[in-house]
DNA sequence: GATTGGATCGCCT
DNA sequence: GGCGATCCAATCG
């Protein structure tokens, strides 16, 4: 399979998370690997987005959405969960896609047993739970996406009636911003 | 130095 | 539909 080359990444974030629908995640890791089709993401936009954590500036947290696109920005949530995003846009512009469901494709055990669920749509269908079924972690925060072990390959483009476009889910600032995308009419995407 | 609130999930009613 | 779990960066709410 082909990787994704990092021009893709390079470009402005609501097309980038756009794009990404269709092409697939993969996680090289220790204990055996999985992966997925993207098929729901938002897009963060950087420091003119109020709900993107480089809006306030370069923090521990975030510093790892500064700098080249096509790396791992990963970040815990709640206190329990953690979202796993790729940075995007130009160096100067600290911007991130949020990757909220996957469709498992490969490592289907494997997942099934770090979520400790059998029911496919239990796997991947929300940012903290495709964490969970990916094993992504704070240690991949900052990695490169074309020399470790995760990885994005090329896969299949939607057309743009197969999108549907709305608001990102679970935040107050900007909440209004049409920044959502996923599958039309896919059964494994977050929620409605 | 203390407080607050969050890009969530799963179980309860 | 509501709420508890449980961490930590950002803000002083």
């Amino acid at each position: 399979m082909n990787q994704l080359p990092i021009a893709f990444f390079e470009r402005t974030t609501p097309i980038v998370a756009k794009e990404l629908l269709g092409h697939y995640l993969y996680h090289h890791s220790p204990d055996g690997i999985t992966g997925g089709k993207i098929i729901e993401t938002e897009a963060y936009l950087g420091p003119t987005d109020p709900a993107c954590h480089s809006f306030n500036g370069l923090t521990p947290r975030c510093k790892n959405m500064f700098g080249m696109a096509g790396r791992v920005y990963v970040y815990r949530i709640y206190g329990i969960h953690h979202c796993f995003n790729i940075t995007s846009d130009s160096p100067e512009i600290p911007a991130a896609v949020l990757i909220r469901a996957l469709e498992p494709v490969e490592g289907i055990p494997l997942m099934e047993k770090r979520r400790k669920r059998d029911q496919l749509k239990d796997l991947c269908s929300g940012p903290g739970k495709l964490a969970i079924a990916m094993d992504f972690q704070r240690k991949h925060d900052g990695i490169s996406l074309f020399t470790g072990p995760v990885r994005v390959y090329q896969g299949e483009t939607y057309a743009d009636n197969d999108i549907v476009t709305t608001t990102r889910v679970g935040i107050s600032k900007a909440a209004d911003w049409p920044l959502r995308y996923y599958v039309k009419d896919h059964p494994l995407i977050s929620k409605k």
